[in-house]
RNA sequence: GCCCCCUUCGUCUAAUGGUCAGGACGUCAGGUUUUCAACCUGAAAACAGGAGUUCGAUCCUCCUAGGGGGCGCCA
């Protein structure tokens, strides 16, 4: 039922992606970023950027910043410079004048009061709150006076406009429910249905990917490109991405800019990954590199219904890259990240040189335990403490009774570990168990606590080492020395 | 109110006019183990409801319910 109505396979695809910079990037324009990124890559287009920028009230510098922004960080990149739609105003109210002129379109002097009481008559006698056509049909001799007037494009009255969507399929929509919508503000702006068409036509678009909220649009825009002797782009409205509780997305879930998501210490290709699997699949693909997206991606796997975002998918996805990332590779993102953290700058000075080294060595025990960067960091911290270690509650539990002796049986059999190595020290470490009659765990648990501050850790042995002889044994004695009654 | 779209395990999804309705995340139970994580094994878990078409419907049609989107001189 899906069936491309145009676009011969001849045919270079362009697509593009418009947001208006009236926010950040937010996770579902990320997404449609993405759909369209990997279209044009598939099909070997090409990608190219609007900003819709024509709500001057609302669209802001920092705003086109921070889009810009969240595209590279995503790793999407698109080709030509982007396209400022404000710069192409002056082409829109021409193609507005002209439909005028063509009696394809009319002027209207209604004001907002008047349009406003009309459209609450409307919904009293259960109507469309549409526009009523009054001045479709007045005579430009009633103008009042020094009444400037917008210009509104004359729908079809009669029959229906069909989109032939490439996600939605065919979806019909009666002439008589679409109204009359001004193409042409009264102080000579154009508004957004014309500007996107003439925009879209104009750039040669080949291919118009967004969401569902457009669908109406789409027949709207039909009609404005019929009128105006063009052909219509191809089609795929995809379905909205909603809250975890099936809402529309908000703040508190996932409605946040890609930027949070970066501070949140997710990945760029994790999230890729988790986006395109909202709404897209190809069989029991899961994981998979943007190689294969690419290769694989096409509208007609895209499915029609509402996706919840679940960020706990989102975070096993993230382990997942997270593990199999190289140890410097991770370093590096960690020291691109620590700017955007709320504490980031003590804590950079507080790891300084050595304790990047020191990360870097730790990385293989660290990333099998995080699925965020953040939590990594944070997982890492024992690493750049000072003496003497802040014990958590369930570390201070683990000397309270029998490990702080089985601390002080142990120091010194460690301080005559000769070299410090991790084989060395589990060899010593085992031995002792052994000698005490207790399980491993009963003598790692109490170093954990002492070393760490915490129950959990990378191995006890890869701890050791990595602190350094000097700096374990000195947090050791801190613990057994602790122990002495006061 | 009017128009449009959607509905498979809790979540993301696959598949098919005849299947034990598959996978992934999560959950639960085991295993491994120096903790946690990772990893391995196993389990529970879905075709919204009702008609119709058909030898047979999760799949096709219609209706209902529920969810979503749109109805600006916003984009």
């Amino acid at each position: 039922m899906r069936t491309a109505p145009r676009a011969p396979m001849s045919e270079k695809v362009v697509t593009r992606f418009a947001p208006s910079p009236t926010g950040y990037l937010h996770i579902g324009g990320a997404r449609t970023a993405l759909f369209n990124w990997l279209y044009a890559r598939a099909k070997g287009g090409q990608l190219l950027l609007r900003i819709e920028d024509t709500d001057q009230a609302r669209s802001t510098e920092g705003a086109i910043l921070a889009i810009l922004d969240g595209l590279r960080w995503l790793g999407l990149d698109w080709d030509g410079e982007p396209v400022y739609q404000l710069t192409r105003a002056e082409r829109h109210r021409e193609m507005a004048e002209q439909l005028l002129a063509e009696g394809k379109a009319y002027c209207c002097y209604a004001s907002p009061e008047e349009l406003q009481a009309m459209r609450e008559r409307a919904r009293a006698e259960g109507r469309a709150p549409g526009y009523d056509g009054t001045w479709r049909h007045r005579d430009p001799s009633e103008a009042p006076t020094g009444v400037e007037p917008a210009i509104r494009f004359k729908a079809p009255r009669e029959g229906e406009t069909v989109i032939e969507d490439r996600v939605q399929g065919r979806v019909v929509f009666a002439n008589k429910d679409l109204d009359d919508l001004v193409i042409l503000r009264s102080d000579g702006t154009p508004t957004y249905n014309l500007s996107v068409v003439v925009d879209d036509h104009d750039m040669g678009i080949t291919h118009v990917i967004r969401g569902d909220d457009h669908l109406t649009n789409a027949a709207r825009q039909t009609q404005i490109f019929k009128a105006l002797g063009w052909d219509t782009p191809i089609y795929a409205h995809l379905p909205l991405i909603h809250g975890p509780d099936g809402a529309k997305l908000s703040k508190r879930h996932g409605a946040l800019g890609v930027e949070a998501y970066r501070a949140m210490g997710y990945l760029p290709a994790a999230l890729r990954n988790y986006l395109v699997r909202l709404g897209w699949s190809h069989g029991d693909a899961e994981i998979m590199s943007t190689e294969e997206m690419i290769r694989w991606f096409d509208l007609d796997a895209i499915g029609r219904s509402a996706a919840r975002f679940d960020f706990v998918k989102l975070e096993n996805l993230n382990g997942h890259y997270l593990r199999a990332m190289p140890d410097a590779e991770i370093v590096k993102r960690l020291e691109a990240l620590l700017p955007e953290l709320p504490d980031g700058a003590a804590l950079a000075k507080r790891i300084g040189k050595e304790g990047w080294r020191k990360l870097e060595r730790a990385m293989p025990g660290l990333k099998e335990r995080a699925k965020t960067l953040v939590e990594l960091l944070d997982n890492a911290s024992f690493l750049f403490a000072t003496r003497p270690l802040a014990l958590d509650e369930q570390a201070r539990k683990l000397l309270d009774g029998s490990g702080r002796d089985t601390l002080a049986t142990l120091l010194p059999r460690l301080e005559v570990v000769e070299p410090w190595t991790q084989a060395g020290l589990e060899t010593a470490i085992r031995a002792f168990a052994d000698e005490a009659g207790l399980k491993l765990g009963k003598a790692a648990q109490p170093l954990r606590a002492a070393l760490t501050g915490r129950p959990t850790s990378p191995g006890i042995f890869d701890v050791l080492e990595i602190l350094g002889r000097e700096e374990s044994l000195a947090r050791l004695r801190d613990q057994v020395h602790a122990s002495k009654p006061a």
